[in-house]
DNA sequence: CTTGACCTTGCCCCTTGGGCACGGTCGAGA
DNA sequence: TCTCGACCGTGCCCAAGGGGCAAGGTCAAG
């Protein structure tokens, strides 16, 4: 129960006193006791462990407000709760390290990292879409939201036959928006007349595509233009002809996989 | 040549009004035109790929002002900026990456991450020593300045015979400073009467000394606590008994190194 | 009692914006 | 030509997490 001046506490916690009374006006670390006539504040020895506790929660970087939700939390919620913060850090630092990558290869294209482009046969397939012109930051709403509303009704025909596919119809950049079609293959042959809008029917002719598989931090705009890049160089470097729209074949659970997981393959048909 | 307004300047590089000024006011991003009449800003349509890049370097968290640095730098110099910009970012990533490690292990014991503790014999060892009472932001400085020195010296007495290495003889952590001593190991035998003050010799038994080997991100404070803890409760469930003072050594080259590379190990002498 | 160390409040500064209010301006249609 | 809505400007307040400084009150030791 000994009282420590907030000169002692500061030094015992390495605090400021601009945290600390930051932290005392927030409400995270309420000085023990407030002299009513010159508003000293004076803390208890006991504080100093929560002291230390929002130093380390700071050193995460995580917010205030954070940090006031998580001490009001029950214990046993506490390590989630820091897991959960902690694992949108590490995503979002996914997210930036592909942005890094992309644009330091538009700094210095010698040092684009290389993506292996593969190549793969793929049959004739029918799938339910909906189309819509977009911009580019409307794309993963409308991929998702779309996705979800086809996956639904290709169960009522027989299911869904494979990975969600977004194909773009047009170029979709800053400078234009363009026409995107989501695309849910299905099994069974079905007729457009079984179907009403938005929703068509597309049948795609069996061919080769040359594709590369990207991580889901890789698939945000616009370092995904970077994979873009590289399929079409590389069908170039072959003497191979693009011939059909450029797509993104989205076969992991989105919700489930975590930044560096695979996600996605950027896929372009060609011809040899 | 073709003029923009700042609005149709806005929708082509999806930066706000606010942004807009503030890159005018900090220079990054000059109007091609002011009206002097009404101060109606118009841009050159040639500015777009400009803001384009600014959208791109504040995406990975770039302040404004290194942004007007890179654009002052020579073309050829360019990627280098981006680069050490990015490399310490990463950095700093890794470090608070360590620390999250530390803060969960903190909150929840059962998820530790498990770092292999090893054992090796070691054979007596003369040092060229100098100590020092620090508190733990002042360790970093001192063990670089003092090894620095110490080298230095070590190479009239034949060189150093191994890895710098810094023994702590007190602990030293938030609540209280304690002495540390940093040490190269040299191969001849050196009286103290050799040496001159603060350089001190110190001979320390032939031994085995258990470790555990960590990466630079986390000889940080306080997450290099966690090494420690590591090592003690291995002895402890061994069965041994530490004999010795714990230390650190410093193998790799220390500024050539990663974030992620293997820096350093935390060592304790025991007997079984 | 003095002196220096400590403590307080209050203000301004930084950064990169978002949001609002208030007022001037532009262009198209009536 | 008038008007209306859309645009544009400036200026202020807000956020987070502080740094820094001035003015003034307080405490304890000599």
């Amino acid at each position: 129960m000994s009282e420590l001046t907030a000169g002692e506490f500061r030094h015992r916690t390495r605090l400021s006193t601009k945290m600390l009374r930051l932290y005392a006006d927030t409400g995270l670390l309420i000085p023990a006791r407030v002299d009513p006539l010159n508003q000293y504040r004076y803390y208890d020895e006991s504080q100093i462990p929560l002291a230390r506790l929002i130093v380390l929660l700071r050193g995460l970087k995580m917010p205030l407000a954070d940090i006031g939700r998580l001490l009001e939390a029950h214990d046993n919620q506490r390590p989630s709760i820091v897991d959960a913060y902690w694992e949108r850090v590490e995503s979002e630092h996914a997210t930036m390290r592909a942005l890094a990558n992309y644009v330091i290869s538009q700094f210095d294209p010698e040092r684009t990292p290389t993506m292996s482009v593969h190549t793969r046969t793929v049959n004739q397939t029918t799938y339910l879409t909906e189309k819509k012109t977009v911009r580019p930051e409307q794309i993963p709403s409308f991929i998702e939201e779309s996705g979800h509303r086809l996956f639904t009704l290709a169960s009522q025909f027989g299911g869904p036959a494979g990975a969600l596919t977004t194909i773009y119809n047009q170029e979709v950049n800053d400078e234009s928006s363009g026409e995107i079609q989501n695309a849910v293959p299905v099994a069974g042959a079905i007729s457009e007349s079984e179907v009403t809008a938005p929703v068509s029917v597309l049948t795609e002719p069996a061919g080769e595509h040359a594709y590369t598989r990207i991580s889901k931090a890789q698939v945000k705009y616009p370092q995904i233009l970077q994979a873009y890049d590289e399929v079409y160089a590389w069908l170039e470097k072959q003497g191979f002809t693009p011939s059909g729209r450029p797509r993104e074949v989205y076969f992991a659970d989105w919700s489930a996989i975590g930044p560096d997981d695979p996600s996605c393959d950027i896929a372009v048909p060609f011809t040899r």
